[in-house]
DNA sequence: CCCTGCCGATTGACTGGTCAATCAACGAAG
DNA sequence: CTTCGTTGATTGACCAGTCAATCGGCAGGG
């Protein structure tokens, strides 16, 4: 047969995985489970990582570094500090709407699961992180936000904020229909920035 | 001798169970790592706790009823929303301040931890979500605070960002000194509460 | 006062099951 | 014939939970 599509087996085992680690959770789920998902053999999955724990560092990556060019293009881009946060903000939730399975392993088992693979990774993370606060400060600087909040701060808090409300739709805690993330995000991001700016 | 102290041993399991926790993580703490700890043989741990989960439940339990009451009597005793959110803010930073270690386990190991733990205190947590957002919605009600937003956003929205900051001091991504607690606390209820106050 | 029997607390060796990781073998393509 | 993607049975480590044995305090009978 003429080259069947190359069907990576690598891509194939990644998307598998996203989907298995999302149904039963990272420590749930067994490397066989990974495979059957995939519809390889088990032994596959060892060809192409070194082991499990590399199979969902290799989906962290892959994404976090997305998003940290997003918050360098928003930074350069946007021309107010609002609008900066506001398309960090955008970035992530559409990042949900866009693959909510995908989302869900980042934020469960890496973000949110500091003691585990969150350690490995937590120079990255913290360089988002580092990343927000720059905004704010700058937005400190032009006048636009309120100088006496630490900018770390300010950008945790709106990272976690995030974080959380995409938790609850993940977890079923807040009901989700599609309109909910537009208006979220736009609530979310003008509560805070009126918080930001200077008292009035 | 007189009645030497009954020294409850069940006790000492679940303080030495928070230490354990803490230092390694739940996944990565074997029965006998509590027990040694406790100084107590490997069996003892299961004549008082009828599995390893349990005694993570317990320790979950007692803290989060707390959390719980303090959110009902902050709403009962305090004057205004910003007032009430102010007390809830104080006795979770507080928490922390008092038992960083217990507070750590509880974030890392359960609230954060929705596909394993977290799933089986999901009502408990979401208790604690709604009784803040009740405090948001009378605000809400008195005028106090604008009615745009959906008043669970906003209670996600608060307490997600209060555990973020506790996240970032327990990880180290926050340098903490002493002095910092009450100032990130004053500063994220007022941002919070100036973001949620009707548009100047 | 001592002895005896009872019962809950305490001990730690052991078992059963689970999986991650290995590896020897296979087959298709060049 | 060699190379390399692919297969899946096997191995070896790990650990939660079990359980039979021991300890120690106390009641009550002699």
């Amino acid at each position: 047969m003429a080259q069947a599509p190359p069907a990576d087996k690598r891509r194939l085992i990644l998307d598998a995985a996203i989907r298995v680690f999302a149904r039963q959770g990272f420590h749930a789920t067994r490397v066989s489970d990974i495979a059957d998902e995939a519809g390889v053999a088990y032994g596959l999955v060892y060809h192409y990582f070194s082991s499990k724990d590399e199979v969902l560092n290799e989906l962290f990556i892959e994404r976090w570094s997305l998003l940290l060019a997003a918050i360098e293009e928003a930074d350069k881009t946007a021309a107010s500090p609002r609008q900066k946060l506001g398309a960090v903000a955008t970035f992530i939730f559409d990042s949900y709407r866009h693959d909510p399975e995908l989302m869900k392993v980042i934020i469960v088992e890496v973000t949110r699961a500091a003691n585990s693979f969150g350690k490995t990774h937590l120079e990255q993370i913290q360089r988002a992180y580092e990343s927000i606060a720059k905004i704010v400060a700058d937005g400190q600087e032009s006048g636009a936000f309120r100088g006496d909040v630490a900018p770390m701060f300010a950008s945790m808090s709106f990272y976690g904020a995030i974080e959380q409300l995409l938790s609850g739709w993940i977890f079923g805690t807040i009901p989700a229909s599609a309109s909910d993330f537009d208006q979220a995000r736009d609530l979310l991001v003008t509560t805070i920035c009126d918080g930001l700016e200077p008292r009035g």
